[in-house]
DNA sequence: CCTAAAAGATAGTAATACTATCATATTTAA
DNA sequence: TTAAATATGATAGTATTACTATCTTTTAGG
């Protein structure tokens, strides 16, 4: 049995479906490619054109611009993400063994899982990493957030929060505690490998390490209140 | 007695110095203006040129494209940044009480200390906020690194995680801890502005309340280990 | 097999991100 | 004080980016 994960997405985000035709899915899969490559300032239409073999004006038929296509991929990434924490996390009661294990799902490295096609999923999460926050980090975030771009990043924090809260329900700062762990896990891995002088990880750059600081950071935390 | 106080800036970051006329003052004062009001991404040589009422050309005497001139506020911010942390935390002996000072100094909004007449450092702050973790976001992050322009922001992290080692020998993520302060001050910042979902501020919307968040964080991690 | 929708091909525009050149104004150092 | 050096201003030009428009050819579905 092959099935396909399909995550469904906000319909704003794009033109046209690029999940409905073999050029829309060519469109992520080389958009992926080429922001993991080159970075997302260096990443133009043209570019991606060149790279599928289609024209400039068949990308804008998909995507208004690509902010918009960077705004896609990060939410899809948090929808697929928080569908990893569900399936990773299911059956296990004790919040704190559940609370170890997003941790550990946030900060570890992602396989590509052959479930989607057309998404390299390990090269998503080194986009995400770089780039993710330029989702967001823009003079058009409210309105952007009025028409729900953010939703699957929200959602995941929500997950996390109720998750801090099942394990220590009168912690004060669940959702802001959410946030955090979610934005370090990927900081300190880019500081890790970029400007290692910022963390403690420096020597070993091993994911396994950010692990045990988010832990210690989390648990000293929930264990106080 | 007026004194003003001067950040020495990398000599790389500009083709000539824009502290040493007044059409480089101009420049600075603008260009915190102009990223302040339309963001990093509509920011444009062109329009600060017509802003001061001199010419592109101009401003490509001084800079050498927008990205360095946002590493260059972004390295003066950090700069004076950890001069006032020094001065503020100056005589406190206590590793603690200057701790949850410096905690303080970085999640406060900041005013406009008139020790500097062509920078504008609460303008500049909400700029670092929005813009800031761009000057390092990039492809050419290692380079830019070899030419040392992250040196200021690299320097205060070590400040604030000798603090951290100070409360507590025995910790054993000064570095990550410090940058995670530093960065989380600003991102809690920027979610209570405009994702307040994603913090436990969003009635208030007081950076009171992220104070005392990240004194719980880092206080209660301490005091464990 | 017919038709509607998608994709391809081509062209064009305004703005961006520069570089170059020459004239003029201003400093500064001999 | 004056000549030389340097900074600024004015103008022009190029390649690339970020689109929009139009027309033709494929392709896929009923």
């Amino acid at each position: 049995m092959k099935l396909e994960l399909h995550i469904k997405m906000n319909e704003a985000l794009f033109l046209r479906n690029p999940e409905s035709s073999e050029l829309g899915k060519n469109i992520l899969k080389h958009a992926i490619q080429l922001i993991f490559r080159n970075g997302f300032e260096a990443f133009t239409f043209k570019k991606l054109a060149e790279d599928i073999g289609t024209t400039e004006a068949g990308i804008y038929r998909y995507f208004e611009n690509k902010h918009k296509l960077l705004v896609y991929l990060t939410a899809w990434y948090w929808g697929w993400l928080e569908f990893q924490i569900s399936f990773h996390t299911n059956n296990i009661k004790a919040p704190v063994v559940k609370l170890k294990r997003v941790i550990e799902l946030l900060a570890k490295a992602v396989e590509d899982d052959e479930q989607t096609s057309y998404v390299n999923e390990s090269l998503l999460h080194q986009i995400i990493i770089a780039e993710g926050s330029k989702a967001y980090l823009t003079k058009q975030v409210s309105e952007d957030n009025k028409q729900h771009f953010f939703k699957p990043y929200k959602d995941l924090c929500a997950v996390v929060g109720n998750i801090i809260s099942a394990c220590s329900p009168k912690y004060k700062y669940p959702k802001s505690l959410a946030s955090t762990i979610i934005e370090i896990a990927h900081f300190q891995n880019f500081f890790m490998n970029h400007l290692p002088s910022l963390t403690d990880f420096g020597k070993t750059r091993q994911e396994s390490e950010i692990i045990s600081f988010l832990n210690d950071l989390v648990f000293s935390s929930l264990k106080k209140g």
